[in-house]
RNA sequence: GGAGGCGUGACCGAGCGGUUUAAGGUGUCAGUCUCGAAAACUGAAGUACGGGUAACCGUACCGUAGGUUCAAAUCCUACCGCCUCCGCCA
């Protein structure tokens, strides 16, 4: 949510924030209804000003007791001031339905983009920042589809069989392997970057959902578990960050950095025919989140460092990936900056996203109310979060990235310990 | 699932219709004392919205949402959360 102040007292700085993104919102109707409730407010105020002084003379006219004149003046200032409780009522109705409308409508409203985002539409205009690693060369390596098959590691069919697309089975060696990787992105953040582990629920109530800003906007993309009016989280990212909802953070304990395992799951509404075939696109799928409360002033420095804890596992991995800076266009709802971590698939011969990375600033904070105290005062803090990072599309690459030349894999060092020493994935002889 | 108890400021905790301006304590900040610190003493200090150059003034906020009343932290209803006991299951 944006700061509201912003609807009376700076619109062209969030009617060129918007431009920027290509979002469509009616402002001038929150406007309106800003000067609107504003104008019934002070005659509300009002309203209360005079019923309260007159509560008070009768509190005084009573306290007089036994004198009988005072009584019958008690008596006349009640009857009086009846009609007003009714009149208040009825202003405070219409406030009320002004206020529940301005948030509505303000629920609804992107994050603007920070300063230095890179003007664009769309994907197109995305800016590539950096690039790790050398292209894959030689001969080109079978598809990470047909060489898990070949080895046994995931078996999609039945996956359909129990649940439908895009929920696919591990198996064995294939299951382990996915356990090695989100063992080794947990185990590292907390070794190597300070992260403290979280393991949360996966279901999470609606306010926890507009916290974090999938609501009320995406419903349609999430998973809901409607006898209890619960949701499936798309992502850690929810309850992590929904943790400190309506706290205020000691500001001696910032930044907080959080490392979370959930599974995810994710409709894909909006996706149907894209990437349905094999990894790239599930409905579930496993993936270590990092997540930071940071003071406004230093949120830029850590989603540098986010975004640094996320290429260290690629690199660990011996994954060819580029860093990219989204285009204001591209943005995610609730981010002001972001980063995508995109890793080269050599059989794919494509670009896979495997992090994203991204600043909210304070929109975050302001729908869950999670602030600290700065100076003396009480401020919202800032939100980030990142994948660090998301299994099913890292196992493609790993797979057509370390193939052996018989269809095999081979497991990167860091992986070994957690696969009992194992160095290679055998293809099955013919 | 059944019965009972409890949700109050950063934290603990009193208040259970009207001088409540939410007591008291802890913690925080400033001052006195001290070479400095601790202790002690004195004082300051909530959040949001609106009005005003400002001092300040008004309104709202005691788990959440309704209700009763001239007036609600206080009474009523529902919901949420926590605790205790019982039952059931691991």
């Amino acid at each position: 949510m944006l700061d509201p102040r912003l609807y009376r007292e700076d619109v062209d700085t969030i009617r060129r924030g918007l431009e920027r993104r290509g979002a469509k919102v009616d402002l001038d109707a929150m406007v309106n209804i800003d000067i609107e409730k504003r104008k019934i407010n002070g005659s509300l105020d009002q309203l209360k000003a005079e019923r309260n002084a007159a509560s008070d003379k009768i509190a005084q006219l009573k306290r007089a007791g036994n004198d009988p004149a005072a009584a019958e003046a008690a008596k006349q200032a009640i009857e009086k001031t009846r009609s007003l409780g009714d009149e208040i009522k009825a202003q405070q109705d219409k406030f009320d339905d002004l206020e529940n409308r301005f948030r509505e409508m303000a629920l609804m409203v992107p994050n603007l983009p920070h300063a230095t985002v890179p003007e664009g539409r769309s994907a197109a205009e995305n800016k590539v920042v950096s690039e790790w690693g050398e292209k894959f060369s030689g001969p080109k390596p079978k598809h990470h589809l047909d060489a898990g098959k070949e080895l046994g590691l995931f078996d999609f069919e039945r996956g359909a069989k129990i649940t439908g697309s895009g929920f696919p089975i591990y198996v064995g060696l294939g299951a382990r392997l996915e356990r090695a990787l989100l063992n080794f992105f947990l185990d590292y953040h907390v070794a190597n970057h300070g992260f403290t582990e979280i393991s949360p629920p996966v279901l999470v109530n609606r306010q926890a959902m507009i916290g974090t800003g999938q609501l009320p906007k995406f419903e349609e993309d999430m998973y809901q578990v409607a006898a209890d009016g619960l949701f499936l989280v798309p992502t850690a990212e929810v309850p992590v960050t929904n943790m400190h909802a309506n706290e205020i953070l000691d500001a001696a304990a910032l930044p907080i950095a959080y490392a979370a395992y959930t599974t995810c799951f994710r409709r894909e509404a909006g996706a149907w025919g894209k990437d349905t075939r094999g990894f790239l696109r599930l409905h579930q799928f496993d993936k270590v989140e990092m997540v930071m409360f940071t003071e406004p002033a230093k949120s830029y420095a850590a989603h540098e460092h986010l975004r640094t804890c996320a290429e260290t596992l690629l690199q660990k991995l011996g994954l060819h990936y580029r860093v990219i800076e989204l285009c204001a266009g591209d943005l995610g709802f609730g981010a002001a900056k972001c980063y995508d971590l995109e890793v080269w698939a050599p059989a794919e011969e494509r670009w896979l996203e495997v992090s994203s990375v991204s600043n909210f600033e304070d929109f975050q904070a302001r729908r869950a109310n999670i602030r600290t105290k700065l100076d003396g005062k009480t401020q919202y803090l800032h939100t980030l979060n990142g994948s660090g990072l998301a299994t099913p599309r890292v196992l493609v690459a790993l797979l057509e990235t370390h193939q052996t030349a018989d269809g095999g894999l081979r497991i990167p060092e860091v992986l070994r310990p957690y696969m009992g020493g194992l160095t290679e994935i055998k293809a099955k002889k013919k």
